[in-house]
DNA sequence: CGATAAATTGAGCCCAATCAAGGCAAGTGG
DNA sequence: CCACTTGCCTTGATTGGGCTCAATTTATCG
């Protein structure tokens, strides 16, 4: 883990956007887009970037959730676990998404990187009195909240109602379209998540999920190589197949 | 929360309160609580009181909503339906919930009531200016996505992880437990929903729900009368049987 | 009471789970 | 460098839970 010292350039011209802030790429689609310069260098005051490794947990089931983070870069695993060991992922995050759970302090949710991540992470006390002064930062986190119900939503039709071809599918339509650009194309990436991943958010076992996928290569919907690199001759084709309108 | 009106407030007879909303049921659970008299009695003026039968429907798919309501009494069913007409209820809405998409023109959803369901309907656009005037309202509809949110994960371990039995015994734990005080106790009560709409809920057919009812009634863990009146002799059973912690 | 919808029950089948074996790549130590 | 381990993925054989199709019973309502 590192944390990142250097808050800002010029201490009496506060009005500067902070220099670890200019060059974030979440700065603008994070929470961060709705602050004055004057908030953001507040905010960044108590901000650390960490790495993470993948596998590493964020937040437990049942902790004491006492930061938020915006994502820099990566993707991480929301899930749940039933008290006999079957686990659900219940979201996925991607850059810049704004990571935490507003006005609650204990978290349902296990978070953990499915590679390495980078986050930019703020106390919650923090948070919550900017949103006291900011109205527009509680707009902007009730909007990611309204993203993550319709996106858990679409989810919930996928698990109840789709077979496990259709569910792949889906899956990997979900993550063409949410690759981060430097990480790759809509057409052409490396997944994120590994085969036990994929099985537990899709609600089905890891030789179902590997099955498959090699059925969708036959059909030539997808190729791959060394089991995590996806190409997609046709995104249209992968719609379909995955049963999305 | 601050009271503005302060010689509004000491009035016990609630003379000042708009006569629709004194009786109202939800006025303290829903958006209205928040709300100071004056703007109580604003929204009052344009809210229509409306009651729907079961299986009307309120907003179709990808219709424009036009409108935000409370539930005053009933259950509505939040859907999605697939190309090919396989469908899946992505919530349900108890008294005294708020129902509408904030921030959207496009219902993503169709919502139907379950059973007869009385709600107080408001234009969206009142809405949207009293969300600009008054800031604890719009944290209370923020508050109401984040707790559909945390149900729709809940919801998403049940459907992508549990067996039929733990599904079917888990949604009658979700109904005991959200049941109107006026329809009945967590330990006997009426079924809102139909055997079909209970399998569309829970990623099932029809016959397997049936079947699991069944598989339950002989295990003794509920008794069923008229297929649609439930009692509920333990709810810790109920609750262990549906895989609840 | 008859008509119609809703729910139950049964028989057989199929998709995905389970159980089991083996491949492949990257490390580790002799 | 090679044997061995380890983690991850794939593939095969078999099982079983839930689906499908079909028949019957039960509730609802004119």
């Amino acid at each position: 883990m590192q944390i990142v010292n250097e808050h800002r350039r010029k201490d009496i011209h506060n009005s500067d956007i902070p220099t670890v802030c200019a060059a974030c790429e979440a700065r603008h689609g994070g929470v961060c887009g709705t602050l004055t310069p004057d908030q953001l260098l507040d905010l960044s005051r108590h901000s650390t970037r960490r790495s993470i490794e993948p596998g590493r947990e964020v937040v437990g089931q049942g902790e004491t959730t006492d930061s938020y983070a915006n994502i820099i870069s990566g993707v991480v695993k929301l899930s749940k676990v039933l008290a006999d060991g079957r686990q659900q992922i219940v979201g996925l995050q991607f850059a810049p998404d704004f990571m935490g759970r507003p006005f609650t302090r204990e978290s349902a949710l296990t978070a953990e990187a499915a590679v390495n991540t980078d986050i930019c992470a703020f106390p919650r006390n923090v948070i919550e009195r900017l949103v006291s002064e900011a109205p527009g930062l509680e707009h902007r986190l009730h909007e990611q909240a309204l993203k993550e119900l319709d996106e858990a939503r679409d989810w919930m039709l996928t698990l109840g109602r789709k077979t496990a071809q259709e569910k792949v599918a889906s899956f990997l339509y979900i993550i063409a379209t949410h690759i981060d650009p430097e990480q790759g194309t809509a057409n052409e990436f490396d997944l994120p998540l590994s085969r036990a991943d994929i099985a537990d958010y899709l609600g089905l076992t890891i030789e179902t999920v590997s099955r498959q996928i090699t059925k969708l290569r036959k059909e030539n919907v997808i190729r791959i190589e060394n089991s995590r690199h996806v190409t997609v001759p046709s995104l249209e084709r992968l719609m379909h197949v995955g049963g999305i309108d």
